[in-house]
DNA sequence: ACACGCGCTGAGAGACCGCTGAGACGGCCC
DNA sequence: GGGCCGTCTCAGCGGTCTCTCAGCGCGTGT
């Protein structure tokens, strides 16, 4: 856990610890960088806010060295876009402060049973790719631009390229749990996606599933 | 550590050292510079102010000799552009007198966990070519005149060519870790290095990324 | 044929972001 | 002192991004 109020820390890994888990604190981000390059954890608590080098920062850095442990993050309540950000950088899961000790508690322990799932540098389905640590994105070898909420849902379009993934999970996993308002956002975005990874190439890779609110990526179409 | 008040220099080795650092003193510049050529420390803290030979020229000499022992400079409040210049010797990082101990300590661990970074004599993208000691710039076989913070700044666009760097991250590496400011003045800055190295050639190669408050450097553009 | 549910899209409001000109301030040189 | 340079702050602008809303079209069930 790497999280530089010392007192909530404590009072955080004392409760963990009396929950069967085995805890080991940091305060300082690069700190908790090295030591996750270090050692194997089951997994990683990453506050954003810290001395040394930032949350997205040692999530990004260990992303990018090939460490795959899984991360959740602690954002601020504040931040807007922070839980894209933080999902963008490669972490696993978030969690907004305050937050209840139980939520902590349940996430961690599905973390856990996940594992450190390696995900590959650069996502694909067929000849487009995205890099979700640079942010880039290309059809062959045409760079496309996104921005940063088309980038978050073609990420998770892709997570569940194949099986397709409905707009309640995208609205989940892209806009975050507390977001408010109409699942028709997610329409709207996967329209802008299409004109921009689709039509100009004359592809249908992102399909419409019917009846349930779905959307599928797909190599070819 | 290289510092002239003998006083000070003694009550921070002996903190040091109970922090489990093995501490070895200088007061004068001459002599730091004669041991930092001698030996291989972990790294070094350079006060500016100093006897024999000032902690600015002791830095730059040590770097065009190739020796990269991470340096923490020691600035003067009272000087205003102590940190563009500490950075431009090629210093790792800047402390502003007073200091609080335990500031120090974090700073210097994290020096250490870095450790020596071989810096190449010349950074390039492209025909953009800039030398961090020697204090020059070119664009091809047209050299470019920066200020030192414009330099620095450059210098560190560089370092993350390809990647890009965010306007915080940027913050911290030019400015310092206690620069209170807002991070407008990356804007700013990125307004000037624009003018001088890519309007004049009709380029583009200071990219902005939207949405993260970033910056890229590419090779052509 | 008709109504309905569902998904798509254009228009537009509002927030956000990045860029720039103006200017304050201090150091430096003449 | 006066002028110049480098640094930084600030406010305003223009463009972009995000999201909402309403209307349209299409397929399905009655």
């Amino acid at each position: 856990m790497v999280e530089d109020e010392i007192h909530l820390a404590q009072a955080i890994a004392e409760g963990l610890s009396a929950e069967g888990f085995d805890v080991e604190l940091s305060h300082d981000g690069l700190d908790g960088l090295w030591r996750a390059r270090e050692r194997t954890y089951g997994a990683i608590v990453l506050d954003i806010l810290l001395p040394g080098m930032n949350g997205y920062k040692v999530c990004r850095t260990l992303r990018q060295e090939g460490v795959w442990t899984p991360i959740l993050m602690l954002t601020a309540k504040s931040g807007t876009y922070d839980e894209a950000e933080a999902l963008d950088t490669g972490a696993d899961d978030f969690l907004s402060k305050p937050f209840a000790f139980v939520v902590l508690v349940a996430r961690l322990r599905a973390l856990l049973r996940r594992g450190a799932t390696p995900r590959p540098r650069e996502l694909m389905a067929g000849d487009l790719a995205l890099d979700p640590v640079g942010r880039t994105c290309r059809r062959g070898p045409v760079p496309i631009d996104l921005t940063r909420r088309e980038h978050a849902l073609l990420e998770a379009l892709l997570r569940h390229a194949g099986e397709g993934a409905t707009k309640v999970e995208l609205l989940r996993e892209v806009w975050g749990e507390d977001f408010t308002g109409d699942d028709n956002v997610v329409e709207v975005y996967v329209g802008y996606l299409r004109r921009k990874i689709d039509v100009p190439f004359g592809r249908r890779s992102l399909q419409t599933v019917r009846g349930i609110g779905g959307y599928r990526l797909v190599a070819d179409g």
